[in-house]
DNA sequence: CGATTCCTTGAGGCATCTCAAGGCAAGTGG
DNA sequence: CCACTTGCCTTGAGATGCCTCAAGGAATCG
């Protein structure tokens, strides 16, 4: 649809340059079977011996800089990435140019799925802030889900969620008004960070107003005005990207006033 | 997350109870390699070396009734269900009880896909009229894509498929107007139906206003309105559900006028 | 310290929603 | 065959939530 930049996929194997900014850290391997991330990331759910044939791709691990992009819309596919550290957006252009950020992704999250339909990126990852990821070669992982049932599975499985999680941003894009949308997020980030070991109540945000309204369909002025509200309303304290949830029940009660 | 109906799975093999409805027709069974759908349905891209295990398959043929539903959201996800005739909706259900029409799906279309995440669906699916459907037993297809790479492949791209074509419709939550909204989809449904063999130009929408409007995230007074606009700008003509495009040109344009 | 990016807040405008009324088409039952 | 119901669509008028435009402040960086 909108190819404009051709890069070639992000190799792990040597270092590239990508308009002027080089991979600088050298990448290195590691086995899935003893990532700290085995149980939220690709291998969640497998028994260790179909995890096994996984090791033997030993993805390789890069350091990307906070705004550099991990892959570009319309680059040649190959690899999928899984988010080690940092957090990302995910955005896609349209052909009139206007961007739209389909998603964030944190640790143990995949970049890369709406790649296989067409075999190249269908949408920009850029990292929000310095990270690490791991390439997984897509061919390879493909080849081992052929022998692999587990994780012909898991891949169908991945797949699957993320159509789930689209479904219910549509819903939140369609029905809901400013005030829903910016609590639907933030109790959204708070869950995902918590299942990570972090705090659910008090983080950083890591994008922003206008990534955050791109995101929700609103303007980054009106983001910044609910936010501001919400703490007025003590439901929460926000300076810049620091958030603190106050009243976790009281943004939760933000969905059923309308509905009551 | 809204699970209230448990009904099962439609089965092939035997009528079963829903509600009020029994499945009247009796199930048929055909191979894929046989069907005149094969071009652009599941099979679609497949050797006739990797279609003939499909075959086996031997999918059963159900007819839907107008309003009825395929299945609802929280059913155990047993079949992935292919259009063969017909029009159908997929509509989420959010905790507070609002609907969301996440997609219309037609001839040679996959529905479903949303349920592998999860082990049940995600979704409702709904004929918008009289309708003619493939059963396809998850299990089994799943079971042949362990040893048949191009089927493995190819339920992998159809996934990914379907979250390239949310986030097109995220896109178009996030950023459009009304205008935009009601061309885009326009333009869509004409686009598919050009594809099956009918008219690009003149048809019939199965679906209601209201359903048009939660699709596009507007309501449905507003989806009349603008309808009733580009009728008396010349791009259409439209009666009640019957559609005409008088200028295609002049509705794609719709996209640019912002930008410009 | 100047430049830059990001965030906040205000004021006014407008696109869309809400509420309401009426018309059309199809189905139903007498 | 007609009266009645029902569902769907259209159109109007007024309300409003969010956007647009604008200005200034706060943090960050070279």
């Amino acid at each position: 649809m909108q190819v404009e930049t051709q890069t070639d996929a992000v190799a792990p194997a040597q270092p590239i340059t990508r308009g002027e900014t080089t991979w600088s850290a050298p990448p290195s391997k590691a086995p899935c079977s003893s990532c700290h991330l085995r149980e939220i990331c690709l291998p969640s759910g497998l028994t260790a011996a179909e995890m096994q044939p996984l090791d033997g791709l030993l993805f390789g691990r890069r350091s990307v800089k906070e705004g550099q992009a991990v892959f570009h819309e319309g680059d040649v596919f190959q690899y999928l990435y899984a988010v080690r550290s940092g957090t990302f957006k995910s955005v896609v252009t349209m052909t009139n140019g206007r961007e739209q950020v389909t998603g964030f992704d944190m640790a143990g999250e995949l970049m890369g799925l709406d790649s296989v339909a067409t075999g190249r990126h269908g949408s920009t990852a850029i990292a929000l802030e310095d990270a690490d990821i791991c390439s997984i070669p897509y061919g390879h992982l493909s080849d081992l889900a052929c022998t692999n049932r587990g994780l012909q599975q898991l891949v169908s499985r991945l797949m699957s969620h993320e159509i789930v999680r689209e479904h219910g941003q549509m819903a939140l894009l369609g029905t809901m008004n400013a005030d829903e949308r910016v609590s639907a997020f933030l109790l959204n980030i708070s869950r995902r960070l918590k299942a990570r070991g972090y705090s659910a109540r008090e983080f950083h945000l890591r994008m922003t107003r206008a990534d955050i309204g791109s995101f929700l369909g609103m303007n980054l002025e009106t983001v910044s005005r609910t936010l501001s509200d919400f703490q007025q309303r003590g439901l929460l304290e926000v300076r810049r990207k620091h958030v603190r949830i106050v009243d976790h029940d009281g943004l939760t009660r933000t969905f059923e006033a309308r509905v009551g």
